[in-house]
Parts: structure tokens; sequence; C-alpha cells
DNA sequence: TTTATGTTTTGATAGTTGTCGAAACGTAAA
DNA sequence: TTTACGTTTCGACAACTATCAAAACATAAA
């Protein structure tokens, strides 16, 4: 992966809020995977202090990174991470 | 690691001068451990086309986020990576 | 001691970011 | 259709960042 590209991602996960959004969805995608179902955004949104707009603008960057893909039904939103993408770049820092 | 300081490491690493910066110490410290040598910055800062201050901010957060040590020799900087941490953050993304 | 050189600090500036409130949007339920 | 609700967009603002030029430091060489 080009070191651009992997500090895209890196500025991704550098706002602490963020990054535990990302944290949240991941385990959640985990965590409901083998019980067959979705992660839905509103499930995650409550543990947070922070209001929906900057959820919103924090989820569009974990998507803009290539981090997540999200997924509109009904009026929700499903939330799914990217594990691929997080093993390239840390190939990248570990020279492996 | 907690995520706040895995947020700052990742933040050290969001700026592509810097990634790349880090990476070049990264492959200088590899390649010249072998020959018993040190990493100089003024051997990497060649290979940039930003100003020394900029250069030496940089470098301060890196160390400020863990992810390098310095060292003075002289009038020069050695510069060390700390493969540890990596390591720690990454088991934090990868859940392993 | 003077000079040269590698690095750091200072001060400034344009650009970016995180956050909010308010409003708008889209979908499903009543 | 009206209402309720989850999400997004808009507009704004304070805080932070990357960068530079100029000056200051520190150390080694002349």
């Amino acid at each position: 992966m080009e070191p651009k590209k992997a500090a895209k991602i890196f500025k991704a996960l550098s706002n602490p809020n963020r990054l535990e959004l990302y944290l949240k969805i991941m385990e959640c995608h985990e965590s409901e995977f083998d019980a067959g179902c979705e992660c839905f955004l509103i499930n995650i949104m409550n543990s947070f202090s922070i209001g929906a707009p900057t959820i919103s603008h924090h989820i569009k960057e974990l998507v803009n990174a290539g981090l997540i893909e999200t997924e509109k039904k009904g009026k929700l939103l499903i939330c799914r991470v990217n594990q691929d993408i997080v093993e390239e770049v840390f190939q990248l820092v570990f020279h492996k």
C-alpha cells in the first residue's frame, strides 16, 4: 500500500471518538456475525456522548478511508468493517 | 493499549510526510542494524522537499507518540524506531 | 576564536478538524 | 396524510496543524 493511502487510514483512526466508533463497530460486527445479525449504528450511538451530526461525520470519514462499509436498511444504517485494509496498512509499517 | 494512546499514535502517522519520515527511519534503522551503524537524521532529510524546521517538528511528534527515540551524537541526531509500540497498537485494531 | 553546519525555536499564516444547533431528508408507523 | 424517528446536510466557530523564514543554539573543524 502507498504511504499516502496509509496516511489517510491513520488519519481516520487518529481521533479518539472516531477510533472508538470504529472499535465498537468491529466488536459489534464480530459478535453479531455468529448470531447472523447486522450491526446497526443506532445500537452503538448511545454509548457516545457526542451528537448525531458528529457521529454521521465520523462514519463518513471511516467509509471514505475504506475502513468500513455502510448500507441503509429502512431508516437504519448497517455498518461493516473492512478487515483487509487494516492488514494491508499494517504490512507497510511492519515491513513484513 | 488504551484507545486514547492508540489514537495519538495514529495521529502521528496521519501526515504523509511524517509517515514517510517514519518509514525511512525504519528502513534506515533496519539496514544499518546489520552493519552496526546508526541512523542519522541528516542522511534521511535530503529525500524530503520540506524544510528543516518542519522535519524537526515531525521528529518531535514521532518521539512524543513513542514511535521513535532519538539521541544526539555530536551535532548529529540519531533516530531509532520503537517496534514494540506498533505491535501493541496493532493488537488493538486486530483484536488478536 | 572564528567559522561552518546540523538542529531547534520563534512567530506567523493559510488551511484543516471536531463539534454543535438547526434544519432538512427519508422511511415506516399511526 | 400526518407523525415519529434515524440520519444527513448546512453554517458556524474555536482549536489545531503543516509549513515557512528568520533567528538562535550547539558542536566540531579551521
